[in-house]
DNA sequence: GATCTTGGTGCAAATGATTCTCATTAAGGA
DNA sequence: TCCTTAATGAGAATCATTTGCACCAAGATC
């Protein structure tokens, strides 16, 4: 049994709320990517388990309040997930170019959001860091084409 | 002459874009509020000068792109906005229980950011910080309800 | 394990923010 | 002032996400 699986059945009995068989295939898709996904792509991969697209929506956010996954970004419309369990804290940097998101460690910012925090006396769920520009690539394109 | 306006008509010349009546309508709304908008928001503001919602919502990715506003948060669905000139780089403090949005200065994070864009060639554009949880008065309800 | 209560589910329709189409207007350079 | 072409208003279209509803299945109780 995996930790997720735990903390998963855990949160609804706290909740009051019961571990379905589609709810625990819409936790599998989500922790079996290793990359942001969105509504969609989980469904795809447990729709021929008739789960319906309804219910990995209504999923989603009892994933997120259990704090199993969290809201990456928003791209071309549509809200892309990432898993939180054995996934640490980091940035995301997103090339307004390409469309390329790059992840960077979060601990070196981690101290000072903590003390931050602590003088406001506010409590922590989750934290988005994300940097639009342009990465490496598309800076030195840019650069080219002038 | 607001310094608005001049960057704003700057990035239309140096784009080939009209400095159009709606477009600075839009832009002057931006301006005038000091709280974080959205896209209806600033329409019922200038829609007696028969500006439409369309236009406010084609003029607010230019504004995006001159650098002038921002996405600040999305609640509720919508996405909000908020002007950047004389408005110093923050991070918002998202409370989940009573949706209210502080903010506090960034300069502290400043300098580690900058040092990772350095590392790793990124170019930024802007920087999203945004922390969601429990403000400092929903988190005492929350104890005292328990 | 059978029963019961209540929330959960699939399906389809609804919603609503944002985008697009198109006929008409108006920047702004010549 | 004239001309070219992008911009605009109005309304229709999109499409991700939400909902309503009739049936189902957790899981508590006995
Ligand atoms: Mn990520
Ligand atoms: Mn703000
Ligand atoms: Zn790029
Ligand atoms: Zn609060």
């Amino acid at each position: 049994m995996q930790e997720h699986e735990n903390q998963f059945r855990d949160f609804l009995k706290q909740k009051g709320l019961k571990l379905t068989k589609s709810r625990n295939l819409v936790l599998e898709a989500a922790f079996k990517l290793h990359e942001h996904f969105d509504a969609e792509t989980l469904y795809s991969h447990i729709r021929a388990a008739n789960v319906s697209l309804a219910t990995v929506y209504r999923t989603l956010p009892l994933l997120v309040e259990a704090g199993l996954i969290q809201l990456a970004v928003r791209s071309e419309g549509r809200d892309r997930f990432e898993h939180i369990l054995g996934h640490p804290k980091h940035v995301h940097w997103i090339c307004e170019r390409c469309k390329q998101v790059a992840e960077t460690d979060l601990s070196s910012l981690q101290e000072a959001l903590d003390a931050e925090a602590k003088s406001i006396k506010f409590q922590i769920g989750q934290i988005t860091i994300n940097i639009t520009g342009l990465c490496r690539n598309c800076s030195i394109d840019e650069y080219e084409q002038d």
